[in-house]
DNA sequence: CGATAAATGTTCGCATACGAAGGAAAAACG
DNA sequence: CGTTTTTCCTTCGTATGCGAACATTTATCG
């Protein structure tokens, strides 16, 4: 695409969304195959990490809203994803825990997201690597 | 907000992605009160780069989906912000024009980007702010 | 204990995002 | 000139993203 060929506005935000949309796009390709959406990739890995989360501890480790996930969780859970169950403790809650079904194709998810990770990286030098998340994370502090 | 206290994918497609939601809040805040959305934003500025552009014309410049655009040229035009008129020359083409409204409103408005993008960049040093902009960049390429 | 406050998850409304399909019109082609 | 292709825009379907309101349940405090 020649994106220089049309001036855009000088505009970071608007620099950040555009890349953000594309190394998402990028990754929404690869992971079509799967019938999975990023966010829902998103979901496993942070069950994987710690299963049993409520929806709020989920929604905090990911940044999520909670009114995102409530949609994201229904869907993964009628496409057989993760299993929703009640927790016995505190009515309130719902527990998250991956399917055997997700469990078996963890391997080839969690490789996928490194590949996505090379090869939007892979254009940067190591110290341009490690700058780039620096300034990432500098961006999200308020 | 504390960020650390819950391990993160190491992703830098999440951080991407929160990156941009949060100076897109903050963004979203400032426009406000003037009823506009981020996205509508970028379109008056685009419209006040070059007016009666086409919808083709501004997709390619601000790099969007031509069904995201039609939708928000809609609410924009039902909202008074631009005028939509037929080409004479080709009638399958809407050139797009910012209103009077639109323009009495333009100092305030962009000034507002640009507090917006120096309230973002303030954090960094001049030689960050454009290893930033280099690397948003790069992301996009292909 | 009882009233109030806070936490959890759902639902609603609106605004992106974008693939895909479709209709109208213009351009390209033989 | 007529057929095919391409372009422009709209519409549809699905999935975020998030503020706001809500019901249920739990915690807190007098």
């Amino acid at each position: 695409m020649h994106l220089t060929n049309k001036p855009l506005p000088d505009c970071t935000i608007f620099l950040l969304a555009k890349a953000y949309q594309k190394a998402h796009g990028r990754f929404k390709e690869m992971l079509k195959p799967f019938g999975l959406t990023n966010l829902q990739h998103l979901v496993l890995e942070g069950l994987w990490h710690e299963a049993g989360q409520t929806a709020a501890e989920l929604g905090k480790m990911l940044i999520m809203d909670k009114a995102t996930l409530s949609g994201v969780l229904d869907r993964m859970s009628d496409a057989g994803w993760i299993e929703k169950r009640p927790d016995p403790g505190d009515r309130r809650v719902v527990r998250l825990f991956p399917t055997r079904y997700a469990d078996d194709r963890k391997p080839e998810l969690i490789e996928l997201r490194k590949q996505a990770n090379e090869a939007l990286l892979k254009r940067f030098s190591v110290e341009e690597q490690v700058l780039l998340k620096r300034f990432l994370w500098d961006l999200m502090e308020p």
